[in-house]
RNA sequence: GCCCCUCUGGCGGAAUUGGUAGACGCGCUGGAUUCAAAAUCCAGUUCUCGCAAGAGAGUGCCAGUUCGAUUCUGGCGGGGGGCACCA
């Protein structure tokens, strides 16, 4: 028995996959066009699993589509700028992009080794002055068509390190490496005006009909529109008014205190005066930028001894207090607390001994005698305590209320929406320049476009802490391109969203001198397949689609949605392993001892075994792909990313299953290697004498055709592969001697290897050549099934009794009800459970059940 | 804390629109082959009771709608993703 040789089969295919030029396309295409897009990796020094299952769904899809005739367009190239290369910088003392470069030809070696289907010609990474300095030119033209602005942002502080740091750099409060206090700063940075699209992203929603639902309802959910009022309060004593946001205007006469962020104006004023307000707002402000944080921060806040006049109750007036949960960026960053019905401004009022004052009640309870615990109420209902809102829904007096309002100047209609600008500046080396310069006189001026790139210097230190463009010795130091004054470079650099905000577009010119070119974008965009983790749902996704109608409005390109179809995957899980001391241990350190038990490889010391989650290398339940494709090869690995799980739920990683894998690759490898029913050639008629096996075989070839090509245009990948399974265990069973095997057994073959070669493609190639074939399977067409062999004459009815199943009955399709109920009612177990009574109904659905109901 | 998702045999998962729960695979058990093993092949495998025929239970938990619910509705619980400077 021989095995299949897959290094040998790989290397050589994949060789010749590159010398036919099988997956170059070129930027300008005839016909039907697919672009399929996994989104690129960060360079983190080498492949892991999560990369493996992407590029493997990207690539089964690649390929398929390009059998069933379509110009594919799939390439890849490299996230290159980001944190970890400064973090590995100051670790090891080596230079950002050396450390990205190296990275990235470690990992484009074992993506090759996986045989994905890549146009390598058109890779790009995105630390290239050949790639962003087009992202230069575009900030320059979002400037100029006023999407881009400056304004002053908080950011986290390290006091010890003098640097700005992210969330996850973050830890308690405290900065990662220090272990400093953090400190939130303020800082002029620059922002793009997503909330400008808005109402456009959230409505556009609607029509990304191939994008799971849940993607999109996080999406609408994170932009948050919400309908309400803008209101204005009196302040005692003051001339200014209170501006408030509330979309419960119909509560203003439960509204018992008034509410301002740490960070309000007013807030700010009162703080010079008032030192205890001043140490809350300070001691606010170290919880950090985090929403989690603020929001899952104990409820606090202090009295600013104002009083905030009620605008319908003249004799009424509320406390206004600084509280830590009313978000600056929200609203107009106050608001009217309303303890009944709205949970934190119940906490906050028990917290503080507040009134509580219910103004909406159940329809059936007792506007007497109903009082609010400590669940606020937030259902519909009918208002009460309200004045001239008694007796009205929430909606109604919404409307009345409103009206109300306007008409005594007060408060006007308002929609709010939860999405903030976006802000891009980061305070670090490793990222693209923002292309601007600051004058004294002039004021901000933008880098003449001939003057683009701005590069990145090569020459950094990371010695000193802090941002290492502003410790350059030259190379923030230039002219101003308006007055020639000295003057000084932007030192912060673009988050790294906004690279991948529109690499996706650059794919279809990536060499084009003009950045993206038109006839390009107008024939590829926009990606017809884009897939990737569930993680993106929010952010990347959403900034790209907002950076795409950027760009539109901008002349680059002429499409507003980047991605018309999406698949998000989840991730690949694996079990995991600790010591007696609680350390995690490697897969590759643990092993059976003879007793059968889990032990450590180095000492025989038992191990508990965890349950599976995310392979991540702080828990060390992490698989090396490469270990894998070098012991298995890149086949396995894919079947094995395919078969079980479907693409978005999460994958459990195990031994048994990639094992499993392989056994299957070696058995489709002997069906033709050493077949047990003689190959016989290629091209012969079919055969006019069929055995009763063989025959079933045939329309197992034509069905499986169709199910597999519906379960992949459907993306249930782990479906095909259980229905080619199905079909080699009949082909397989089928007798030498039975009339027409020999035939159909090779007419099986074909199609089999067809419809694995998307999922295995170098095995398919190895058994379309054994098989006589002198073109390549990647160039070979999708097969065609007959409809007229997917029809079945008889079907088998389900026999129910009181919804239970009793029996079933092969009956001839679409039998009618009379003869249907009279064999049902024969069968056995029917009399006997029956047992004499008459039916008092009987339901029959056609071609599927019989219930007798007694 | 908020938003979103998820839960089916020992395990991963199947089950067009509410209509035979457990396809396909893994594991396990028994058998064949072998000096022996690996590999391979054959058979069995949701659970409980039963020698069997068969009966009952069963899709996280509790209710509901229905002739019929893994599928629809409400509530609860476990696990996961995101929360704007990780990518």
């Amino acid at each position: 028995m021989t095995r299949y040789n897959f290094k040998e089969s790989e290397a050589h295919w994949q060789e010749a996959w590159l010398d036919n030029h099988c997956f170059s396309v070129s930027d300008i295409e005839d016909g039907p066009k697919y672009y399929v897009l996994e989104m690129f990796p960060y360079p983190s020094g080498r492949i892991h699993m999560g990369h493996v299952r992407n590029y493997t769904l990207g690539d089964l899809v690649a390929r398929y589509k390009r059998a069933r005739g379509y110009k594919v367009l799939h390439p890849m190239g490299w996230d290159a700028f980001g944190l970890p290369a400064e973090n590995a910088a100051i670790a090891n003392n080596v230079p950002p992009a050396e450390w990205t470069e190296q990275n990235i030809s470690v990992m484009r070696k074992q993506l090759k080794s996986m045989g994905l289907s890549y146009d390598w010609d058109r890779e790009i990474a995105t630390c290239h002055p050949n790639y962003y300095k087009h992202e230069q030119k575009m900030f320059l033209d979002f400037l100029d068509a006023g999407l881009a602005y400056r304004k002053e942002a908080w950011v986290n502080w390290d006091p010890l390190e003098k640097t700005v740091l992210a969330n996850e750099q973050v830890i308690d409060g405290k900065g990662w490496r220090s272990g400093a206090l953090v400190e939130q700063k303020r800082l002029s940075q620059w922002f793009l005006k997503i909330t400008d699209y808005s109402e456009d992203l959230l409505s556009a929603l609607k029509e990304l009909e191939r994008w799971p639902d849940r993607v999109r309802l996080m999406q609408e959910n994170w932009i948050g529109r919400s309908e309400g009022m803008r209101l204005r309060f009196k302040i005692e004593g003051r001339n200014e008014r209170l501006e408030v946001f509330s979309t419960r205007a119909d509560t203003l006469f439960g509204a018992t205190f008034c509410a301002i962020s740490p960070n309000h104006s007013i807030a700010s004023e009162l703080c010079a005066k008032n030192p205890d307000l001043a140490a809350f707002v300070e001691d606010c402000n170290r919880l950090g930028t985090s929403e989690a944080a603020i929001e899952t921060a104990e409820k606090r806040g202090i009295d600013t001894g104002l009083r905030v006049r009620h605008p319908f109750i003249p004799t009424k007036t509320l406390p206004l207090f600084v509280a830590n949960f009313v978000l600056m960026d929200y609203g107009t960053g106050a608001i009217f607390g309303c303890p009944g019905h709205d949970q934190r401004d119940l906490d906050f009022a028990r917290k503080y001994d507040l009134d509580v004052i219910p103004v909406v009640a159940p329809k059936e309870a007792d506007p007497k005698t109903f009082t609010i615990g400590e669940i606020a109420y937030l259902e519909d209902g009918v208002h009460i305590n309200s004045d001239f809102l008694d007796g009205l829904s929430i909606s109604d007096a919404k409307e009345v209320v409103a009206t109300r309002l306007e008409e005594a100047g007060i408060g006007d209609r308002e929609i709010n929406y939860r999405l903030r600008d976006w802000g891009v500046s980061r305070q670090r080396y490793w990222g693209c320049p923002i292309p601007v310069i600051n004058c004294d006189t002039c004021g901000i001026v933008p880098v003449p476009e001939e003057n683009l790139p701005v590069e990145l210097p090569q020459e950094v230190s990371f010695e000193q802490p802090g941002n290492p463009l502003e410790h350059h010795p030259t190379w923030k130091n230039v002219d101003c391109p308006a007055c020639g004054a000295p003057a000084e470079r932007e030192t912060d650099t673009f988050d790294t969203f906004f690279e991948s905000s529109w690499y996706f577009a650059r794919f279809c010119s990536p060499k084009a001198e003009n950045g993206l070119d038109a006839a390009a974008m107008a024939y590829w965009m926009p990606v017809d397949q884009y897939i990737g983790g569930i993680e993106h749902a929010v952010l990347h996704l959403l900034y790209s689609r907002f950076f795409t109608r950027a760009l539109q409005k901008c002349g680059h390109l002429d499409v507003a949605e980047p991605f018309s179809g999406l698949m998000t995957q989840g991730m690949v899980c694996h079990e995991t392993y600790q010591d007696e001391r609680g350390e995690w241990l490697f897969p590759d350190d643990v092993h059976q001892s003879d007793a059968g038990e889990n032990v450590t490889v180095a000492n025989g010391s038992p191990v508990t075994i965890g349950r599976s989650v995310k392979m991540s290398k702080s828990r060390k339940n992490v698989i090396d792909p490469e270990e894998i494709i070098s012991t298995y090869g890149a086949d396995t690995a894919r079947l094995f990313m395919l078969s079980d799980s479907p693409p978005d739920r999460d994958l459990d990683w195990t031994e048994a299953g990639i094992e499993g894998a392989w056994r299957y690759i070696n058995r489709l490898w002997r069906m033709v290697s050493e077949p047990n029913i003689p190959l016989i050639a290629a091209g012969l008629p079919t055969p006019t004498e069929m055995g009763e096996n063989v025959a079933a075989a045939h329309r197992a070839i034509h069905k499986t055709i169709a199910a597999v090509s519906n379960d992949l245009d459907r993306f249930h990948f782990n479906k095909a592969v259980a229905r080619i399974r199905e079909l080699t265990n009949v082909l397989e069973s089928l007798f030498p001697d039975e009339a027409g095997a020999g035939w159909v057994y090779r007419d099986g073959l074909e199609v089999v290897i067809r419809l694995i070669s998307p999922i295995m493609p170098h095995l398919a190639e190895e058994m379309w050549h054994a098989l006589g074939h002198q073109a390549l399977v990647a160039d070979a067409t999708w097969p065609v099934f007959e409809p007229g062999f997917l029809e079945e004459e008889m079907v088998t009815l389900a026999v129910q009794v009181n919804g239970k199943l009793r029996g079933t009955l092969k009956v001839a399709k679409e039998m009618d009800q009379n003869s249907v109920e009279l064999s049902a009612l024969k069968i056995d177990s029917v009399v006997k459970m029956l047992d004499g009574r008459d039916p008092r109904k009987i339901i029959y659905v056609p071609n599927k059940i019989v219930n007798i109901v007694v």
